[in-house]
DNA sequence: GAATGGCTTGACGTTGACGTAAGCTGCCGC
DNA sequence: GCGGCAGCTTACGTCAACGTCAAGCCATTC
């Protein structure tokens, strides 16, 4: 099992380039370790950019997702203050989250009412035909 | 049943500010009536204002949501290409909000586990005691 | 030893989605 | 007829999330 990777393979498997990933840490979400200059990553930093990508793709912005990453590492460590701080984050987080898929599935529905309006409309044909099939000017 | 909307109604209805719908139409994505230089927002603008901000909140781009927008408004009276055209987008569209769909049931599974963890650290009391309450300074 | 390829650090550029400020035009109540 | 909104246009500003050079280091390979 490998333990550490380099940028390439991280860009190659996630699909971002090396300046997203040196952005990444430059904003303090991974803090890869260094050979010299040169960046090793570690699976504790490659299990942080898939969550970062995730959250990306659901809609956080990078500082909610720093917020996030914060929680999960001091909540264990932290005091009792801060643990039901990292909690109350949490719900947050997860209600937004419900609502966000409400707005899917009803955006989704939505969709798939046009698809059918518009196989309904074909199925009827009532459609002019494609203008290079009407006659040849 | 009221008809039309004035700017105001409209920025309190969806908690957006004036100048959001007045960049929206410049983008072309409604086109409410003017009395004199005042819009006047009919029920059709509405609905497709909803339609944008929905589509705002799961992560399309102006530009992707301007595009469904055509397409509802196109593919009536186009031909058939237009229509299949159409189909296909349509399709693309719900392919893209069903990966998202996922993406969020994964975060959603995530973040109550991590809820759940928080609650039985602090069940087990493994927690050190708030700052405020260890001693007094 | 020169070229090649990969990695690095700045630093400036870009794009999308608005915010903001200036200055104008009605219109309403007094 | 005037203060005070509400709305309008024009135009520049901003912020996030990178992209895009430029210039340099380092190891290999020919």
């Amino acid at each position: 099992m490998q333990r550490t990777f380099t940028i390439r393979q991280l860009t190659k498997e996630f699909e971002v380039t090396a300046r997203t990933l040196r952005f990444y840490e430059d904003e303090g979400l991974i803090a890869p370790e260094r050979r010299g200059q040169t960046r090793i990553y570690a699976s504790r930093d490659r299990a942080r950019i898939i969550l970062i990508l995730r959250g990306r793709r659901v809609g956080f912005s990078l500082s909610e997702i720093r917020e996030i990453l914060d929680l999960y590492d001091t909540h264990h460590d932290g005091g009792v203050t801060q643990t039901l701080h990292a909690r109350k984050k949490f719900e947050e987080q997860l209600h937004k989250l419900e609502r966000q898929k409400i707005d899917i599935e009803d955006s989704l529905t939505e969709l798939k009412r046009a698809i059918s309006a518009v196989d309904e409309a074909i199925a009827k044909g009532q459609l002019t035909p494609p203008a290079h099939q009407v006659a040849a000017e």
